[in-house]
DNA sequence: ATGCGTGCAAACGATTTGCAACTTG
DNA sequence: CAAGTTGCAAATCGTTTGCACGCAT
């Protein structure tokens, strides 16, 4: 059986507290920097553990991995800086995606949306 | 500036092919069944360089990434097995995201949910 | 008391990179 | 012809793992 551990508790906690979306390298700092006999391999431990449960997601950016924690929101990122912005959607679309599944037991529901943001628009064209 | 080489309309072709959502190393066994004489660091290049165009795309599975080139479908993973499934969603929902967004580039825009398959809800349940 | 979780450091392995040869435009 | 791309193998570095100890149940 899984047991809870002041460790899980520490992390879930420096995880919620952050509002980027942390790299693993970048969370793992974030945490020793609050909990500094925290291993970094129970940083990695905890992100597998709590993806596999639908708690933490990984965001699927084309670059590094990151992840995030909070699912009242959908993403955003710009595929010339990597830069990733929270976006939040008008209409309910994820009722409506989790809608046409219900057969299927829904842990969580991710959007991503792929771009250039107005900073690299210039940078962009000249680029390809 | 950038060219366009044999070896990178081959692997295109090779992940236009196959169906299934292959990781890297699966994606390069694939194409080095068909072009033997394609080195793996070319794969892995191709697939970083058509990403960041908006041309490919990374699943964020909870395990191992996997790639796709196809954007008329959606994903659900389950997250007991891994197994990723294509899903058709009824309602048009990548335009309703995507509306909402106009005032961006957006180059593609990708739905994943996350949750347990009908296989694994017996096993799922005993796990936590 | 049992056995799961942790922390450390070592092992692993996927991804990246340097370079000479080759292609593309 | 010049500059970008490839293929190979080596280097890199993020992630995983083995093990002894500590802690949750």
């Amino acid at each position: 059986m899984e047991r809870e551990t002041k460790q899980q508790k520490q992390i879930y906690e420096v995880l919620e507290e952050c509002k980027s979306h942390p790299t693993l390298l970048e969370l793992t700092h974030l945490v020793k920097e609050k909990y500094p006999n925290i291993g970094q391999a129970t940083v990695y431990r905890f992100v597998r553990r709590y993806m596999k449960r639908g708690i933490v997601m990984k965001l699927s950016s084309f670059d590094e991995d990151r992840y995030d924690i909070n699912f009242n929101h959908q993403h955003f990122q710009c595929v010339c800086c990597g830069k990733i912005e929270d976006v939040f959607l008008k209409n309910d679309v994820v009722s409506l995606v989790e809608d046409s599944l219900k057969d299927k037991k829904i842990l969580n529901t991710q959007i991503l949306v792929q771009g250039i943001c107005d900073d690299c628009k210039e940078k962009y064209e000249e680029e390809m």
